[in-house]
DNA sequence: CTTGTTTTTGTAACTTTACTACATTTAGAC
DNA sequence: GTCTAAATGTAGTAAAGTTACAAAAACAAG
């Protein structure tokens, strides 16, 4: 990954003052590689050596050697830089940064993808007998559209975000069930007892989420989306479009699997649909 | 012209111990940046200020500029390709492919948008008492996701993709309501009949749908994706994604809009929301 | 072929820049 | 609150780059 993309999603990791230096290089990355190291901390408003340690962190030999990168990293005529939103950035520029975040993370997120359990989650698809999608807040909408693309298949599909008709459902689930659950962070707490029922009754549980989270543990499959931490601070953005998509993937391949007849079906479920739309000609004014 | 190609061209103009510099660099420029201006020298077999005025010949401040230029030049992209899905991919192939193809139809609505439309829905938004958000179909969970961002916020926001309830509420709205109908054709039927009750009752309409639509005939304001055709041919993908950043770009244009108290506020929802969460443990900050 | 002039190149001092070791402060754990 | 560890800054040092100037080379005219 470039070094410009790699010191917006790992600004996270960064201390306090290392988080100002990080700012500032993204806010005005151009200019940053024409400063000398004392210029750029005094900006920054720290001490030189922090600005030192802040290249170090992102695996420069020293600051010539990160503006050196950098510099690159420019150069690359970068499609898609992913800087902050500022406070006084227009809607334009805002609209411009949040696509362009987004491009970035879902770029990222497909280079760190593992295919093996998406083709496990296919095969559990595949195999199974009744699919239920589960999340909450942000994540519900995305079950609520993977479970609207299964609405097109002929195995039973349902999706929830009332955790009383979840737990239901995880009771009442059995061998050849799948559940997939969906949650960026793997932590929320209702959906973890969810899965942890549907898993006791032999149930195939899906975790798009988090590696190693508590949710995962009670996940047979955990596919994961690696994505930089999200530019928004206060929601889920880039995150839950990479879940979007990876489920994406994941219908695409289950839509091959299940072969050309069943791809016969789905045509006629789309000729159906035309009967709720209004046609091309009639209204075009 | 780039760097290293006048390097070469304007060989000719140097002095004797300036080509063998200009010799040594288009030789190994990769290596050159990475040297000082004394090792640099000893291996050209020049002194260091014959180094550096040949850096200025060439245009630049001195020898770090110049390594930075050249360090630009040797940098080059790699863009994504947008390659449709064959019968016998397997599940990496496909996932590269669905990837790749959001992406290339994210980066293509990202250049064709308007953002005069979006920064006019911000206002509305800003200026909203309450707030619906309706779609059927794939773009119901758009809608659903849009609503989920918005009940973060202090202004009362709905979701449905039930058409009675939506009608119900249509029926009810008044200025200063806002309705935003999400359907990438413009052409549901239902919305468009929604849409109709909303407007007549003076409510601000805003269609994410495609232009000129009839759904867009209805609406006060429209604001579209330009997406090329969707890879998959049976149902939406990269559509509805573009759909959901431009709702992104949208909230985060609010979220500044309304100020700094109000980013407080979001804070302190952020915050309420970890007790619905396992606490991670401690690995790193 | 000299001598004066111009251009090129190198030497050495100087300035700037970056790095290291250590001290201080800050934050976190108990 | 006290202790410990991490983060940050200060000051000194080393290295890199630049400048001024002198030496050498190239060139031209007598």
């Amino acid at each position: 990954m470039d070094l410009i993309n790699r010191i917006s999603s790992e600004q996270n990791q960064f201390s306090k003052s290392e988080r100002k230096v990080a700012a500032l290089i993204l806010h005005e990355p151009e200019q940053a590689i024409h400063r000398s190291i004392a210029s750029l901390a005094a900006l920054a408003e720290v001490s030189e050596p922090t600005v030192n340690r802040f290249c170090r962190r992102l695996g420069c030999k020293g600051y010539p050697d990160f503006k050196l990168q950098l510099a690159q990293s420019l150069a690359q005529g970068t499609p898609f830089v992913n800087r902050d939103i500022e406070e006084d950035d227009n809607v334009d520029q805002i609209t411009q940064k949040i696509f362009d975040s987004t491009l970035n993370a879902l770029s990222i997120a497909r280079q760190s993808l593992d295919s093996r359990p998406i083709a496990a989650t296919v095969e559990a698809l595949v195999g199974a007998r009744k699919i239920a999608f589960f999340g909450f807040g942000a994540s519900a909408s995305v079950a609520h559209d993977a479970q609207n693309k299964f609405a097109r298949f002929d195995t039973p599909s349902v999706f929830s975000d009332d955790p009383l008709v979840q737990r239901m459902w995880a009771i009442n689930s059995e061998p050849h069930d799948v559940l997939v659950c969906i949650s960026h962070t793997g932590r929320t707490k209702a959906l973890c007892e969810i899965a942890a029922i549907a898993h006791d009754n032999k149930a195939t549980v899906i975790g798009i989420t988090a590696p190693n989270s508590p949710l995962s543990e009670n996940c047979q499959l955990t596919v994961s989306t690696n994505v930089p931490e999200d530019t928004d601070q206060y929601m889920p953005m880039a995150s839950r479009i990479a879940q979007l998509v990876l489920i994406d993937a994941i219908i695409a391949g289950y839509t091959l699997q299940r072969g050309p007849k069943f791809r016969e079906k789905l045509a006629r479920v789309k000729e159906g649909l035309k009967g709720s739309r209004y046609s091309k000609q009639a209204t075009t004014k």
